[in-house]
DNA sequence: TTACCCAAACTGTGATCACAGATCACTAGC
DNA sequence: GCTAGTGATCTGTGATCACAGTTTGGGTAA
């Protein structure tokens, strides 16, 4: 093989900056509920935090502000956004209207092997999550796999976006919430709703796959607004 | 009434960071298609024009190299992305499901404020672009005005946020090409299903507002896919 | 004890500088 | 004539400094 075919062959390294880190580690600590609503963010803290300086910092937090999972306050304070009940309500209709649409899109479009993906998707959170002492950390991110192994398969890359950044949004008052009373997970919650969303990409049943994970995301969004925890407006 | 009161009363005045003010001024250059898919930026050249140093505009580039208006490339030159003809019909299949969404929603919700201010914005859409010679860059505003009086009435600001970044995402493409080939106006395009648009949400009939919008995206889609203009994936 | 006030420490924002890497025009060598 | 190399100039990235505005804590006066 010519040297020059071998060099085609290499796979073209991914610049890292320090901000796309930043923003990691930013959004990370929002998604598991380690940042909750109100809580404020300091640049210069945070810089120290990472050991970098502020710039990075600013970056990642810049995004995080566009995709209104932070916000700056009048006083120029940065804080996570507190969520109205009704913001809440809000932003779950619109999961439930645009998850379920990309769920019914994988049932009809989805290939046998995405079918297979999902169905190790569903049974390892099925397993973390009905066992006797699921681990509540895991559990999140086993049932993030699931749902996004879903979109993946619906074969529409911007609409996969779209729900990367509702889920961003939601995650700071989901993931707190269930970080609070973890017992929700011991009631095996979704399990059903899952188990009910499989059967319908298997069956390659559209509106039976959106209804399953539009009830799945109210039925989250219910127990977490009968608690109360967020503020009414 | 007391001082208090009075002063209670006042609308809080935003903050205008020149960050904010370089966003816009670049979401504008792209969304009216002067910025087109392939060309470069420079954070100086921008910088020099806008007045500002570099930091305002890094900020507002970051912001935009999130919602992926633009892109840094691997040799770190930040550019307008360049679509393929599969990504396109990928981001147009998703406007029409989202926005067909909003728009079904907009027909069973509206109030009739809502629809008034969507029968003015139609009306001043078909002026333009039915006269005789219609202004390319005000009929593109109205176009999108008409839109988005239709998607702020679906009562789902998430929902709303998500559909303005779709538009981001798309403008160049489309208003690149409805520049280098205006003719596209004097064909009445876009009239009948605005039309049709109007008189499903007058009757409350979802679905048909959903499908008239759907249709008039699909055939702006199709009409710019048949130039050829787009490197073929 | 309570209310007020002032100063020190902090906040984000913007400008500027430093640096490594990329680009491009140009020249030397085949 | 064409390729390879070379240096000036450009690029984005990161650090640092300056500044105005905000918060906070301690002390003073009532």
């Amino acid at each position: 093989m010519s040297s020059r075919l071998a060099l085609a062959e290499l796979p073209q390294l991914e610049r890292r900056t320090l901000a796309d880190t930043a923003y990691e580690a930013l959004a990370d600590l929002l998604a598991s509920g380690r940042l909750a609503p109100g809580d404020r963010l300091s640049l210069r803290q945070s810089a120290a935090a990472l050991g970098v300086s502020v710039m990075p910092v600013r970056e990642a937090v810049s995004r995080l502000v566009a995709d209104g999972v932070l916000e700056v306050a009048p006083t120029r304070a940065i804080r996570v956004p507190i969520m109205t009940a009704r913001d809440f309500r809000a932003l779950a209709e619109t999961r439930m209207a645009i998850e379920g649409l990309a769920a019914a899109r994988t049932a009809e479009h989805r290939s046998e092997a995405e079918l297979a993906a999902i169905r190790r998707a569903e049974a390892a959170f099925r397993a973390e999550a009905g066992s006797a002492e699921p681990d509540c950390a895991r559990a999140v991110r086993l049932n993030r796999d699931l749902h996004f192994a879903i979109y993946a398969a619906c074969g529409l890359a911007p609409l996969q976006e779209v729900i990367a950044r509702l889920w961003l949004k939601a995650g700071p008052v989901i993931n707190l919430d269930l970080r609070a009373h973890p017992e929700r997970l011991l009631q095996g919650f979704a399990l059903q709703r899952h188990a009910e969303a499989l059967v319908a990409i298997e069956a390659r049943d559209g509106p039976a796959a959106a209804a399953a994970l539009a009830a799945d995301i109210r039925e989250a969004a219910d127990f977490i607004l009968s608690r109360g925890g967020l503020r009414d407006a």
